[in-house]
RNA sequence: GGAGACGUGGCCGAGUGGUCGAAGGCACACCCCUGCUAAGGGUGCAUACCGGCAACGGUAUCGAGGGUUCGAAUCCCUUCGUCUCCGCCA
């Protein structure tokens, strides 16, 4: 969501910021409208005022026992409540119609986002780790022996359909150590505040964070109403939904290890094989609510957290500072980390940073009051996956595989699993 | 599932038809007083839109929408939300 006033004052810089997100400008159209609106409002409550003053003479005629000059000015009133009703009615659309627009355009990129269209576009920042050298064909997960005996796609498939997996023993207790891991390493390590919280939400949740209103079809709602998160961003942002907090109480730094639902409605075909791509999947989700100066150095703070996971597990992957064209719509800047995955030979995103500045505030009316007085300004909103539970599976087993099929673990996971260290190719955690 | 209660400003909480944008308290800000990590006194302190350099003024807003009425925070209806009791279930 938009600061109308910041769109009246700066269209140009306004348009200049959505052409970097491949969208036409509209600023004209909005102030247009909100012209349009604001007329609406006058002309409707100076109808109302007019009416409102008939009715108080009327009532005093009354009490006067003026009959003749009551009636006169109820007959006034009368009429005036007629327009007024029309022009309320136009105020409140109009008023509703700039809403809709505004909720529907993205957020604008922060000065220091590159350009660029797509994917093609981002900006590497930096490696971290060296992809093994294998003397053999490394191969995909779902291909591993070691992860084979206890990743039962035709399983997921009987019970839920395509896209779904059960994982059993020793797949099930390394993807259950992952979660832990990480989760501990974030609240112990991290200083952030471990949470859980529902995974069904109101739909005004969801308006919130920006999967709605254009995002609809990427998530599922139930028939009583509620929506599935597709990530605990969702709610961990929330939390601050419609508050006024202190700003003593920033910054807010949120983890909880939720289970993640997306229809993955406009990914028919993508990553069908093996279990990056699910309709249910784990994420251990960071949040941060901050006061607005305090945001980009969060970012980076973030960051950090999610890669301290990839460090300890010794997982390669490169840091990406994604460009205007491919950030999601809530975003004002992007960081993506991408897992090095020997079986794909390629990186794939494994998190995703991102500081919303107040574009969610805004929708969530989230605000702080400043320590130094004043009146409550819209905090800032972070969200960061740390990590991808499901992924790093991936990542962990593609990276750790052995030529005879087992797969060896990193030793930060060791204590997670009774102090074993491998899975052998019959699936046994030895 | 059955029965009922409630929804007021950052928070708590008065207010059952007009003089209420709304008592009082807390919190917060400034000032005064006070020989001290406390207490007391004073003032200020909602949001949106419009006008104004500003001080300030105007209008609207008591979950939302509709209705009754000359007039509604107050009455009626609908809706959303919260809570309580009973039942059921983990």
């Amino acid at each position: 969501m938009h600061d109308i006033r910041m769109i009246r004052e700066t269209p140009e810089a306004f348009d200049a910021a959505l052409a970097r997100r491949n969208l036409a400008p509209m600023a004209d159209t909005i102030i247009a409208l909100d012209m349009d609106r604001r007329r609406a409002i006058m002309a409707a409550e100076a109808a109302t005022a007019e009416a409102n003053q008939a009715a108080k003479d009327a009532g005093r005629a009354r009490a006067n026992g003026d009959d003749a000059e009551f009636n006169r000015l109820r007959t006034l009133m009368t009429e005036g409540k007629a327009r007024t009703a029309t022009l309320t009615d136009r105020a409140r659309d109009l008023d509703t119609q700039l809403n809709d627009l505004l909720l529907g355009i993205p957020n604008l990129p922060a000065a220091d986002v590159p350009d660029g269209a797509n994917e093609a576009g981002n900006v590497e920042q930096k490696r971290t780790g060296t992809p093994r050298t294998f003397d053999f064909a490394p191969l995909e997960h779902f291909d591993i022996p070691a992860a084979r005996a206890g990743m039962d796609f035709a399983a997921g498939a009987k019970l839920s359909g395509s896209r779904f997996v059960v994982l059993t023993g020793a797949m099930a207790r390394l993807h259950r150590a992952l979660a832990q891991f990480m989760l501990d390493t974030h609240v112990d390590k991290h200083g952030l505040t471990e949470t859980i919280t529902p995974v069904l939400v109101r739909e005004e949740m969801m308006l919130g964070t920006g999967q709605l209103p254009k995002f609809g079809e990427d998530s599922y709602q139930t028939t009583t109403g509620w929506w599935l998160i597709p990530t605990a961003e969702v709610t961990l942002t929330n939390l601050v939904h419609g508050d006024v907090v202190d700003e003593a109480t920033l910054p807010r730094r949120h983890v909880a290890h939720t289970q993640c639902f997306r229809s993955e409605a406009g990914s028919a075909g993508r990553d069908t094989s093996g279990m990056l791509r699910q309709h249910q999947f784990e994420k251990v989700e960071m949040v941060s609510i901050t006061a607005p100066q305090d945001s980009d150095a969060e970012h980076l703070r973030m960051t950090g957290c999610a890669e301290a996971i990839l460090d300890a597990l010794e997982l390669p992957y490169r840091t990406m500072l994604l460009c205007a064209g491919d950030m999601g719509a809530s975003a004002v800047r992007t960081t993506d980390l991408e897992v090095w995955l020997p079986g794909q030979d390629t990186y794939r995103e494994i998190s995703s940073i991102s500081t919303c500045g107040a574009y969610q505030a805004r929708r969530m009316n989230a605000r702080y009051k400043p320590a130094a007085g004043g009146k409550p300004e819209f905090v800032h909103t972070l969200n960061g996956s740390g990590l991808a539970v499901g992924r790093c599976l991936i990542a962990v087993l593609e990276n750790g595989q052995q030529a005879d099929g087992s797969v060896v673990l990193p030793a930060v996971l060791h204590p997670y699993l009774g102090g074993r260290s491998t899975i052998t190719a019959t699936g046994e955690l030895i």
